[in-house]
DNA sequence: ACATTAAATTCGA
DNA sequence: TCGAATTTAATGT
């Protein structure tokens, strides 16, 4: 058998909070939404925004834990994965810095639905229940980028769905790349991608080698370029309306 | 699985 | 502190 090549998620859920630290300034000018505030709602988010440092495989939140925070990517790249506890992982989504999540779970004071697993190191911001709620409650900018972190998201789980259906590797990749890449909901992505090839692997579910294939396919298209370390996206559009 | 190449890190002056 | 040497990581086949 070779060797697996999935990272290491057995690691015990460490105190992610113990370890936390406010945020710098250049972490902060990296929070999309922030600009949107007035000053002294900005003030009151910025002395409650928390950064913490998660390692490769580290786990966020997990399915069934309460919803404290609502957490931000400043760096890295994250895995949101909605499994069974047994076998078959139903649904990945890729969180690239500028992405927010866990509004859904926090609007409703809930428990967390899905995992969050660092897929490479990663710098990871999170604001408290209380100050989300107290945003929500005054600045309409704010509900307005939450709005869209999740008219977006769900748009993504529908269409997570075709792909996980789609049998074409080429395809899959595609469509996965383009949901990586959406300028709306992670305003942080410019057109370039920083994702190797095993990560991809990772998030579409293909080995290392099928993804290379499938980045040069899409390369010949012209729809992308690959870099070493990542790629350049040229056409989003272009990777969203590939069909098998 | 293996060979190649890019990038990150170490080390010596 | 610079850059050459070494180690690690990513790519391509």
């Amino acid at each position: 058998m070779a060797t697996r090549d999935e990272p290491d998620i057995s690691r015990s859920h460490p105190p992610l909070v113990a370890r936390a630290r406010p945020a710098t300034e250049s972490e902060l000018a990296d929070i999309p939404w922030l600009k949107t505030l007035l000053t002294d709602e900005r003030e009151r988010a910025v002395a409650d925004i928390k950064v913490v440092h998660v390692a490769i495989g580290e786990l966020l939140c997990r399915v069934g834990r309460p919803a404290t925070f609502w957490f931000g990517v400043i760096d890295g790249l994250l895995k949101m994965s909605n499994d069974s506890s047994r076998g078959v992982p139903i649904t990945f989504t890729g969180v690239p810095p500028g992405g927010w999540f866990g509004e859904g779970t926090v609007l409703k004071r809930e428990v967390y639905r899905y995992n969050i697993q660092a897929l490479r190191k990663s710098v990871v911001a999170g604001i408290s229940v209380e100050t989300f709620h107290w945003l929500i409650d005054r600045s309409i900018p704010f509900n307005r980028f939450v709005m869209q972190q999740l008219n977006e998201r769900l748009g993504q789980f529908i269409g997570a769905r075709e792909i996980d259906r789609m049998n074409d590797p080429d395809v899959r990749v595609a469509r996965s790349l383009a949901a990586l890449f959406h300028p709306t909901l992670y305003p942080g992505v410019g057109s370039l991608l920083r994702i190797t090839q095993q990560e991809l692997g990772y998030l579409v579910g293909l080995s290392r080698q099928r993804v290379n294939e499938a980045l040069h396919a899409l390369q010949r298209l012209g729809l992308i370029r690959i870099e070493y370390g990542g790629l350049r996206v040229l056409d989003p559009d272009g990777l969203r309306r590939q069909v098998e």
